[in-house]
DNA sequence: GTCTATATTAAGATAGAC
DNA sequence: GTCTATCTTAATATAGAC
């Protein structure tokens, strides 16, 4: 064929691995069409509203993933330590044992449309929720649950950063360890 | 006077606060130069080196600020205890009780130069050594002052991107608390 | 549905008047 | 030492051929 092109998800996966690198200042339509083998005039032609629908469309990529891999596991079968077991397997994929970037964290900077920033603060939330759950699950009385839910969330994000500026992934591991106890202990 | 003017230090101030909120490539001399009431052509004049030379120019204060306002303060008088309680109040100040972006984390995303990336990495790991050392003042082994050190600042960034997300600001406050614990005690 | 070509705007950067 | 004016490049975005 003559123009060999790709898939929406195989576009938006490249275009997330780019955003959460760059930022949403950071990245251009060139480097985009770059990365995926597309002209710029086709991003146009699926993402008529151009940067922005391309960012919004990522965006619900990175919410349907945060619903498989985290949100759904940790409501499924098993004990609360056996399904966070399976979401600390996910989060490690997912941030590539600390050596990529958070997405909520870069694209949360200033410069993004206010949508994004609704995004990104939803998702926030609901991975919130879905940790004081399982903690509650866990034997924690509500408030305490909410605390530790947002302790292991702010941890997380905080080793990514240090990872990021040090290029030290050491202390992401670190963190990801101390999931259960954090979560499901006294 | 036909032309009045802003020193250094006040431009460098503005600078940063553009900087750390927007990102490297979220400011534009444009926007530096609207900010502090100079034309672009003057801040070529002040810095040849145009955004990569005012940027490190701004890197350049914030080292300082980080060593008078917490390098120094924690090799000071007093009782670690009371050393770190200025340091507290430092830090909640620079970083407006939560309100305000960590420059290390919003300047460290990919996309700036390797010479910004240096001075992130540099600055971070003068910060881990100097809460590392009161650490070990307070009583702690080496290396378990060496990890409090790194959770100590991890978690501070975790709250700042917490804080950025969620426009809450409460984790940041919780944290700050918390760091005479964490690394003082036990 | 993707391409080439181009319009338009804003960025970084410089020349030269004052 | 700051200004106005301009250059050059790269960004977003569109028109129209295939």
């Amino acid at each position: 064929m003559a123009h060999p092109t790709i898939s929406d998800e195989e576009f938006l996966s490249k275009a997330l691995e780019l955003f959460r690198t760059y930022g949403y200042e950071g990245v251009s339509l060139s480097q985009l069409a770059a990365a995926t083998g597309l002209e710029k005039a086709s991003l146009y032609y699926r993402y008529p509203g151009g940067k922005q629908e391309i960012m919004m469309a990522v965006m619900s990529l990175v919410l349907r993933g945060f619903e498989q891999n985290v949100f759904a596991p940790l409501k499924g079968e098993g004990t609360p330590r056996k399904r966070l077991g399976i979401v600390m397997e996910h989060l490690r994929e997912f941030y590539c044992d600390g050596a990529k970037p958070c997405v909520m964290d870069v694209l949360g900077i200033a410069g993004g449309t206010e949508q994004l920033a609704d995004a990104l603060r939803s998702i926030m939330k609901a991975w919130l929720k879905a940790f004081a759950e399982i903690a509650r699950e866990g034997g924690l009385s509500m408030s305490v649950a909410r605390n530790r839910a947002e302790e292991a969330i702010l941890r997380l994000e905080g080793a990514l950063v240090l990872a990021r500026v040090l290029g030290d992934t050491a202390p992401f591991q670190r963190t990801i360890k101390a999931l259960p106890a954090l979560l499901l202990e006294e």
